[in-house]
RNA sequence: GGUACCGUGGCCGAGUGGCUAGGCAGAGGUCUGCAAAACCUCCUACAGCAGUUCGAAUCUGCUCGGUACCUCCA
């Protein structure tokens, strides 16, 4: 079997990938900041890493997931009037700050159960880690790499870069950054414009305020990520991932402030995701496109033609590369739909096939060897697309060429469809591998109650009377009615009548 | 202005030198009481120009077009 290898942002290479300590791994990713709603361009990160994070798993890793929840917020705009996102906006919400963030770290976790997205190890709070904050930035300024004016402490860039290669992540030279940076009110503060903050003097009318050695204040944006991973992960870590608009200059950032603290570059591999893109524009409040997940799910906005399932936005996110941009549109989402429908109700069919009962292969069991080969190759190649940098889209190509395969054993109501009973026990558990444990796909009309089926179980049998009698009044009315109140019967070939709720 | 990236058939999107990606839509057919579904077949593209090569969507150069980052951002 091939071995894993991955893209690695910093060295803008694939890269075999091997972990620090055998057999675990390490991984942070860069979480919400709870001060909104999440939008769907917030779900592409978090289902990329869900599926990273099972792949790891699948593959025998022990792994630590670990992704921060931001609720401290950061200044607007870095320089200018430091306000602090979250007590901005919880002043015209007229709500308490910690309440604001308690309904959006809510919703946010909702959204990921929808998805299906599995649970981080650990999920900390940057409000929680004010101490460790503190002392990381405490061991900057005594390194030299940090300076304090009027209460607040700056990072040193032009100083670290004379030792460091502050840009290398994220491609940028500093003397360029030096003179090209934007011109920003308020900037008198800072040696160089480059420098950031990693701890700001908290004006009068701030709410959220932590006593520090520099007097009331609260931490920079890129110090959370760097105390969290080093708490959790240790200084030294795997992988690394967030959105590819993190790389300056959040994670830029991080690396220097964790090399000065650690002595070592913090992480070995960085993954960064691709944007998705709204007719060719990023989503962003900027741009103001944004479709929130609530409204992504309803089809309550101006944009949507019609509400989309979690799974279908996970599955459409799922058949395109990370590291590629992802357009949205109608068209997209509902081929997205229909294909994914296509999918899983083979797949769900597959899944109830008793193939341990069947004979084994030579049993007068004929098998269609160039079929049987095919088959094979197809599962064989899953591992090999996964582990070429997650290559998601490569892998539902393979299981799509499967599907027909499968719905033909289907139709021919044969045990086999002409494949030995050794592949079609390996293409039933791989199936189940790939598209329910490392996809993280699922149905979405499973949770049917008992009762319901019951009930269809009546009208079914109701009907299959009516059709052996030819009674096509009572059939179709039955059908009809049904399809009125969003059931779809379907007269398989075999004579059984299959339903699904639209 | 600086730095990257991208431009694939009606739409979405894989794909880094030769071999059908795949999904959706469309056309034809099989099956079927009808319908739906399913299955089979077809539609075979790579922004433009020039170059390297036996051979390029894939490498090089130029042109055109687009996006992202440089400020909060997934």
């Amino acid at each position: 079997m091939s071995t894993l290898k991955v893209y690695n942002s910093y060295s803008r290479e694939k890269e075999e990938f091997v972990s620090l300590v055998p057999g675990h791994v390490g991984m942070y990713v860069c979480g919400p900041t709870v001060s909104g709603e999440s939008h769907l361009g917030h779900a592409r990160p978090y289902v990329t890493f869900d599926v990273i994070y099972r792949y790891l798993m699948h593959l025998g890793y022990k792994v630590r997931y670990v992704r921060n929840i931001t609720d401290a917020g950061h200044f607007e705009e870095e320089g200018r009037e430091a306000e602090d996102k979250i007590s901005k906006k919880a002043v015209i919400e007229k709500l308490e700050p910690m309440e604001m963030v308690q309904k959006y770290t809510n919703l946010f976790h909702w959204a990921m159960q929808q998805f299906n997205c599995l649970p981080p190890s650990i999920e900390p709070t940057a409000t929680g880690h004010i101490v460790e904050q503190i002392g990381m930035i405490e061991e900057i300024i005594k390194a030299g790499f940090a300076y304090e004016v009027k209460g607040s402490v700056y990072f040193d860039v032009k100083k670290y870069a004379e030792s460091h290669d502050y840009g290398k992540l994220s491609g940028r030279i500093v003397e360029d950054l030096l003179t090209t940076t934007r011109e920003l009110e308020g900037q008198d503060e800072k040696q160089n414009k480059t420098d950031f903050a990693l701890w700001k003097a908290a004006p009068p009318q701030h709410i959220m305020r932590w006593k520090s050695p520099w007097g009331e204040g609260f931490p920079g944006w890129h110090i959370e990520c760097s105390a969290m991973s080093t708490k959790y992960l240790g200084k030294q870590f795997d992988i690394h991932g967030g959105g590819m608009d993190l790389l300056f200059p959040h994670h830029e950032s991080e690396i220097a402030q964790s090399t000065i603290c650690n002595h070592v570059a913090p992480v070995r591999y960085w993954i960064h995701n691709n944007m998705i893109t709204i007719n060719g524009r990023k989503m962003g409040k900027s741009y103001n496109n944004v479709i929130k997940l609530t409204e992504l799910f309803s089809g309550d906005h101006p944009i949507l033609e019609k509400a989309y399932s979690p799974m279908t936005v996970r599955f459409f996110i799922l058949q395109t590369h990370y590291r590629s941009t992802l357009d949205f549109s109608n068209e997209a989402l509902q081929a997205a739909e229909k294909g994914l429908k296509r999918l899983m109700e083979a797949y769900e069919w597959l899944k109830e096939l008793p193939v341990s009962q069947l004979p084994v292969s030579g049993d007068g069991q004929q098998t269609d060897n160039e079929l049987d080969e095919r088959c094979a190759k197809l599962i064989g190649e899953l591992d090999e697309f996964m582990n070429d940098d997650f290559n998601t889209a490569k892998v539902l190509a393979n299981i799509f060429e499967l599907v027909p395969v499968i719905n033909t054993i289907k139709d021919k109501n044969v045990s086999g469809g002409g494949l030995s009973v050794e592949t079609l026990k390996l293409l039933q558990s791989q199936m189940k591998l790939y598209v329910e444990d490392i996809l993280g796909l699922k149905g979405e009309t499973a949770a049917e109650g008992d009762k319901l089926k019951s009930v269809m179980d009546v009208l079914i049998s109701i009907r299959k009377e009516a059709r052996a009698r030819k009674d096509w009044a009572t059939s179709d009315k039955i059908r009809n009615q049904l399809a009125e109140a969003g059931i779809l019967l379907k007269d398989e070939k075999d004579g059984n009548i299959s339903w699904t709720v639209k």
